[in-house]
DNA sequence: TATAATTGTCTATATCACTAGACAAATTTT
DNA sequence: AAAATTTGTCTAGTGATATAGACAATTATA
């Protein structure tokens, strides 16, 4: 059900943006062209309504929509052309899926021409409470530490931070920066297999590191995905935090 | 890993807030302490650093930090007194299931002493397209729409809009205002038992409705999952849309 | 009891966000 | 070619946001 252009035949319409909030009329309105565009209601390449359309639609001055569309042609999500209109360029979200078998590469494939994990930093830590819980281990158990980022066609997807037992799996930083894959790389260390045992899911605005790691604007949102992985005999392998951008990724819950 | 009170030894800490965003900064550092409460970083009924602390910390003004307290406090998160400090009160995030047999009551057993589903409306319509796909019928079929909100404690957890085939769960809008369960109103219909078969899970800003619905201050972020359930034998009964504030609840995947 | 720490209130000033109106520039339609 | 449509630019005024500083009021501590 699309924001714009709703027609509500001389009913008051809900307007939808609320003042003195603190986030500003622009950005409120970039945020609803935003979902508009993710709802379905613009094939690519179509045109925005005009900008006078819009101010009324929402009932700010013209200048106003101008700054929401400026912000979006900032972004890469709309092209303006003097003269012809406002026109739609982005891409459909990606659909990525969680289930017992939840997979980087594979979850996307079909979807993208091109996917893969890079590897932006490691180290050996000391379990925190929450990482000595998921993997069970004694708290400070030494653990090792990834960064990496999911990128399919180029855009980045995913960025997570995941936790391994240092001892059972030492040198998998080596190994994950050359293989470029989590089930590559828990192969090497005798793990066949792995099923997802739980995920829990929340959501939050982007804060500073997730802006620079997944290229957001200011105001955007993370889905963010705590997991458990386990052997197919239970023990834990693998603890992870992933952080999607909402704008471009929405979760398939599958079958587990 | 909280944002407040974090120590860097004389490292720049990323300061987290950005200017010129369309957010403002108090909405901003609001945000953020939230974020951090929600993290775990305050203990109920601990104290807040103090004022000066806290605009140091962002470099911002005081005044700057006293907008973002005050809106926490009237959002009934903090409370304020002069004098001694500024405290804690919000409750943790409730865990909410989701898998094979997401039912809300049993659900959040355990986490509520109460808690119940209020039918707001109820209208015969016909399908839409995602509808009629959801429900495995015909685009036009007569189906009838509830909006539910789910309530714990005495406090919105969830605001849903719910599918039936017309034909054949005709008054289950009465069945579901007398019983106020989902549960108990398809068995009424001869659904013994259902399974949730898919659910599509995103985020996104709350619009004007759900600030209304769920009791929620303009820039807050709600989660929304999209699912059908279907009867054992793979029979789609039901289609729905459901927001949950993600500032009160997170969503935990359990086994299916 | 005096001092320090902390929140509450006030004034003043600068900048950003939004409104209002006018007109230019480019494109499409008549 | 002319008119209509649409985006781009400019000026000016108003209210919200943020900074700066001072001091009051309340509570905890020495």
């Amino acid at each position: 059900m699309g924001v714009i252009g709703a027609k509500m035949a001389g009913q008051q319409m809900a307007s939808s943006i609320e003042r003195r909030s603190g986030v500003s009329l622009w950005r409120q309105i970039a945020d609803q062209i935003l979902h508009s565009i993710a709802a379905g209601d613009f094939a690519e390449n179509a045109a925005l309504p005009p900008e006078v359309a819009l101010a009324e639609r929402y009932g700010v001055n013209r200048h106003t929509v101008r700054s929401a569309i400026s912000a979006l042609v900032q972004e890469g999500v709309l092209r303006a052309e003097q003269g012809r209109g406002t026109f739609v360029l982005s891409r459909k979200r990606l659909s990525y899926p969680i289930g017992a078998r939840t997979r980087f590469s594979t979850g996307l494939q079909g979807q993208t021409s091109e996917r893969h994990i890079v590897l932006l930093t490691s180290a050996v830590e000391s379990a925190s409470q929450r990482v000595a819980e998921g993997l069970d281990l004694a708290r400070g158990t030494e653990v090792i530490r990834l960064e990496t980022r999911g990128e399919a066609d180029g855009r980045p997807v995913s960025r997570a931070a995941s936790w391994y037992e240092a001892k059972r799996f030492a040198g998998i930083d080596a190994v994950m920066a050359e293989t470029g894959s989590i089930t590559a790389s828990l192969r090497r260390f005798g793990v066949d297999d792995y099923l997802r045992q739980s995920t829990v899911l929340s959501a939050r605005h982007a804060d500073a590191a997730d802006l620079a790691d997944l290229n957001l604007q200011p105001g955007a949102i993370v889905l963010v995905a705590v997991a458990v992985n386990v052997t197919t005999d239970g023990r834990p392998v693998q603890f992870s935090e992933t952080r999607f951008p909402a704008e471009r990724v929405e979760l398939k819950l599958s079958a587990l």
